[in-house]
DNA sequence: CCAGTGATCAGG
DNA sequence: CTGATCACTGGA
């Protein structure tokens, strides 16, 4: 079930955890799909988050941050690597939650590269488009969530130390002995 | 450690 | 227009 309108306006700091686990489905001009479950992403809140880009105010790459959430944010980093961000919450909050980790493959950068992400997403709506969206992941998970700083925005100050990070961690099972032959998790 | 690479933005 | 900066990666 691709997800709604109602799950991207809520603000970030409660979709970034929740995004984790859930799936993330790329649809190709050829017609081949590939999904991958969302493994680490990251929030950014608005204009008061010095790691925001938000933070400077609305500019002509900013624009879309100040949408009603459920549109995709990219843009370049380094000359290179398209970034991956979708933007959440109400119209002129520019929240955003940073995709950093796909299962499989880590790093923002091979992410968009792996998607084959550019300009042209800019703004996309993921409750709409027919070339990417996101669903849920009816299977139960069970994982954990590592909080951890945010990746290069040492620059931010106090808003640098912020536990906006949110990592999938994988928990094993214990399995223990029920009887002569029966096993079951703890 | 550092280079690659180009959009973006503030400041003239 | 200029120049610094950058939510990164890969290779010394």
């Amino acid at each position: 079930m691709r997800l709604k309108r109602n799950f991207y306006t809520q603000n970030a700091l409660k979709i970034a955890p929740n995004l984790l686990g859930k799936i993330l489905v790329r649809k190709y001009p050829s017609g081949k799909i590939v999904k991958y479950i969302i493994t680490e992403t990251e929030a950014y809140c608005g204009e008061k988050d010095k790691a925001s880009h938000a933070f400077k105010g609305k500019t002509p790459r900013t624009k879309v941050m100040y949408e009603e959430g459920g549109l995709i944010y990219t843009y370049l980093v380094y000359g290179m690597y398209w970034m991956l961000a979708i933007e959440v919450n109400s119209k002129n909050n520019p929240e955003v939650v940073f995709i950093r980790c796909l299962d499989g493959f880590s790093g923002p950068g091979k992410v968009g590269k792996e998607l084959k992400i550019d300009k042209s997403f800019y703004g996309e709506d993921l409750t709409k488009s027919k070339r990417i969206w996101i669903e849920d992941n009816l299977q139960r998970q069970n994982f954990t969530i590592k909080k951890a700083k945010r990746v290069g925005v040492n620059y931010a100050e106090e808003y640098a130390e912020k536990l906006w990070r949110f990592i999938l961690v994988v928990k094993p099972k214990i399995w223990v002995k029920t009887g002569k032959k029966g096993l079951k998790t703890v």
